[in-house]
DNA sequence: GATCAAGTAGAGTAAACATTCTACCGGAGG
DNA sequence: CCTCCGGTAGAATGTTTACTCTACTTGATC
């Protein structure tokens, strides 16, 4: 039951993640979850209900990732907080922001554009916070969202980049 | 010919920016372009060519938009120039960067990655030695997307982020 | 050992949609 | 005048695809 449920939403995930949201078919995102064509759509009725599902498992795992600990380090500034953004990215979302990608892929969707501005929402304050309001919430959004998008183009360069302009930030900050 | 070719390009750039990649048909399209499906599929044979017409009209008209002169006020910072993306995101693409969306929508299309990755080289290049290389391109990079991206959820506040950062990065680089 | 909840396998349906084709029109040049 | 070039209008085609339905299996519980 919860079992089925995460099984299919990370199956989900994984698909959208390889594939984009348009191309993959159900028949696909089927094969991905592992489980028949029924059982897929009683947990998620219809193929939006898959993105949201899809979603819903990637928002955790990212959490997860970015800000708690297996060992206890939890990072401690922004720049911390980046390398494990860069980490993300190296093994798990080279092709950029899922969430920013599901957006795109069905912009008049009011629920996936809600489901965006509160992963957002969530990730800024919590690097803000993380970072002991060395930075603000604002300021954040923009470094990681910098990051995230221009690692595609420009993989560690932008790594570097968006360190220095965090330790820029944090040293205008502590100097008032 | 070359008159009905811009008009085609600009129709398709609208209905692409307003509706995404993947929402508008070809019918659609060929509304939005004011012009005939025979006549729209002569000057771009398949619906992916469209994608691609759309895109180099679009690049054409952010550069203008962003770098060159109507009155002869160049970008002379970096500042300047995310002054100036501001004003396009508040006109013209409150929904995020048009490149982006159509590489997301077609994860598998080898010509739009890399007409996104000209897009984006020549765009942070450009920012870079306008502001008179007080900044590298990867910074450039990194501030110019986290702006683009962070705009449809922050809005100003995104604005006021990045422009502050330029300005921390710009007297770094000044001060050696 | 019967029942029932929860699964698999996969055929069937109806709509959407990209692309092509047929038939027609206006006007500029010879 | 007439003849094409370059356009319009829109019907036809064939494929893809989301979703549903039927028939069957399994395994736990009473």
């Amino acid at each position: 039951m919860n079992k089925m449920m995460t099984k299919i939403a990370g199956g989900l995930e994984r698909a959208f993640a390889a594939r984009g949201f348009t191309e993959p078919s159900v028949e696909e995102l089927r094969d991905a979850a592992g489980v028949s064509l029924r059982t897929l759509y009683k947990y998620a009725p219809s193929r939006d209900a898959m993105v949201r599902l899809a979603l819903e498992h990637r928002h955790q795992r990212y959490l997860s990732h970015i800000f708690t600990t297996p060992t206890g380090s939890v990072p401690q500034s922004l720049e911390d907080t980046l390398d494990r953004v860069a980490d993300w990215m190296r093994t798990e979302a080279s092709h950029g922001c899922l969430f920013h990608a599901a957006v795109v892929s069905a912009p008049t969707d009011r629920s996936l554009r809600s489901l965006l501005e509160r992963h957002k929402a969530e990730i800024s304050q919590l690097a803000a916070s993380q970072a002991g309001n060395d930075v603000t919430a604002s300021d954040a959004l923009v470094i990681l969202e910098g990051l995230t998008q221009a690692w595609p183009l420009a993989k560690e360069a932008a790594l570097i980049s968006a360190k220095r302009l965090a330790a820029l930030a944090k040293r205008a900050a502590v100097a008032h």
